[in-house]
DNA sequence: TGTTAGCACTCCTTACCCTTGAGTGCTAAT
DNA sequence: ATTAGCACTCAAGGGTAAGGAGTGCTAACA
């Protein structure tokens, strides 16, 4: 257990090497306020934070900057106590500029979210768990070829072409369709495939002609390519901290920014609320010298999605934390207003 | 006009430098395979073509690397006769694996394109021009809001979400979507707004009661908010390039590729063909001391498309020229297939 | 007249040393 | 328990010298 003076000496040294990005020396913190205590004394605390684990040098004579450790002590115990979600207006303001799409609302979360921290927000879109198809379309735009339309009960439309095969009727395709929204409206989108395979085809094959042969065209249209969609806010933001003047570590962040699905896997937590992810405390090799810090959102009540910070280990946690609980639930309120009468 | 020698030596040095991204002095040169001079006579051709404006120097006594006049010279007298559109079989193999959407055919480009010249790719959808209306659906999602949807005849899909007034009958608005489609089937995308101004708005005052704030709501359905799709693939192949060296100037890169709409401006052109813009000659400050190479393609005849290479001004134009024909002319073709019956 | 060898000169790059300053750890005094 | 003092360490920055790549010019040569 930390005394209360190593706590504070801590406190400081975190908040100043956040601030500065440079080691922080004992004098340094011997001349801040409600401090009255001698270089040295502090030299000496130093070091015992130093042995516990808490401080680490990058030389024999340099001043002190935060381990890992320290980092998580200081997000666990020093100011987890100190952050109320502070309702900021702005974000209520940009929030809520009457938006009529979720994309509007997280796309611009994203982008305001990195530019009031000068780090990559990441926003994963709500998942689709608890979305439910409200309907199928069928556009023919000629003999031999059609685009399908899906619309789920949240309004997000999913579309894509296909051919249809030359001997195929018209009229058959109808039924179809027919069959499909008469049995599959309401059903989940993720038990779409099931309950077609359960109740679907036997219905098919007793009204539709060559029903076979239409099916492997038509499935297609279920099969989900893009589980979540992932939204990306100032990725070149992040390249302004004194941790990038190194250019190969600016490469490596920015090919593993170009790949979504490896992005999606990173943030995606099954924890509700804030979750703090330090350095090597990241599942993903990459990012194991980066912070990140995630909270959950959610539409309707039931779908979740998940909003999040990347940036250095020297992370300003308590703003960060701060906003994240504002946007949150920001976002929540917002999208609880998009779909109230849904 | 440059004699055959100063002509052979312009080429190996920016063949040369092309490769190394170092000065060329004349000793190099002078034992390359097909010179039988030595490095003093070439050092007076040098001298020669660095006052005719095809070279530069880095300092006084450096070698000497291309100029863009030098470069211009290159593209149109020396590489430009020796470019074939080579049918490369990797290429027709990708671009035909049997994708279904435009999109799908246009990302996979961009990111083959970038991976095989570590330079960044950026496409621009298929401009919509000479896209139709084929219909509009309107699909309820409770009392109070619906998800309309546009359906082109390239088989391309616009959706928004809005909300309906509280008073507003539902035969009404079906009233509304029966009008709109039975007059603007057919309308090219461009000319929605003026038709449904010049002919459909007289019909609705007919039949619809209190259509003037229904066509408020509607109308937000028929903005286009985004002119081109852009695609881009590979921003960060292009930062292993030597040029990068300096961290401000992938930081002032990056941020140029956060604006969709600027990369836009930047590779649209009025121009058939192949289309090479060297440093200065761009039109865009930002990316002064680039190259940017474009090419066109076609979706049906009509619909014409970008699709660039930008990569540092000591670009490998012989390869990336070769490489667009090719790319230019598969996609065509590949998007000729997925639309040639519609 | 075109080509070439030779040489002095320029400038970049790298290595090395030296100095400075920030910071530590330890000891002894308070 | 705290602090002043001091020796010591190390990074960073400036200055200089050596090495090397390359040029331009001159004079000789074919």
């Amino acid at each position: 257990m930390l005394t209360k003076r190593q706590l504070l000496i801590l406190k400081i040294i975190i908040d100043e090497f956040i601030d500065s990005a440079h080691p922080v020396g004992s004098r340094v913190i011997s001349k801040k306020d409600g401090i009255s205590l001698s270089a040295a004394t502090i030299r000496n605390e130093m070091s015992d934070l130093e042995e516990l684990g808490y401080l680490e040098k990058t030389h024999t004579s340099s001043g002190r900057i935060p381990s890992e450790k320290g980092y998580r002590y200081y997000v666990d115990h020093i100011i987890a106590p100190t952050i109320k979600s502070s309702n900021i207006n702005i974000i209520k303001h940009v929030m809520q500029e009457g938006y009529f799409e979720v994309e509007q609302v997280v796309q611009k979360a994203a982008e305001v979210l990195s530019e009031l921290t000068n780090y990559t927000a990441i926003i994963l879109g709500p998942e689709i768990y608890d979305t439910k198809l409200k309907q199928i379309q069928l556009v023919p735009l000629s003999d031999h070829s059609a685009v399908s339309i899906l619309v789920t009960d949240t309004g997000h439309v999913e579309h894509r072409s296909f051919s249809i095969p030359f001997d195929m009727k018209a009229s058959d395709l109808e039924k179809m369709v027919n069959i499909l929204n008469d049995r599959l409206a309401g059903v989940p989108i993720l038990s779409l495939q099931e309950v077609i395979q359960d109740e679907v085809l036997h219905l098919m094959k007793r009204y539709v002609t060559d029903f076979e042969r239409a099916y492997v065209y038509l499935s297609k249209v279920f099969s989900q390519d893009q589980p979540v969609k992932v939204y990306v806010g100032g990725k070149s933001n992040l390249l302004l901290q004194p941790e990038f003047r190194d250019v190969n570590k600016i490469h490596s962040f920015l090919s593993i920014m170009e790949d979504e699905q490896e992005i999606a896997r990173l943030v995606q937590t099954s924890k509700e609320g804030i979750h703090v992810r330090i350095g090597q405390e990241n599942d993903i090799d990459a990012i194991k010298d980066f912070s990140l810090i995630t909270a959950t959102y959610h539409v309707h009540g039931d779908q979740k999605g998940t909003i999040g910070l990347l940036g250095p280990t020297r992370m300003e946690y308590r703003k960060v934390i701060t906003l994240l609980n504002a946007f949150s639930s920001e976002m929540t309120e917002a999208l609880y207003l998009m779909y109230k009468d849904k």
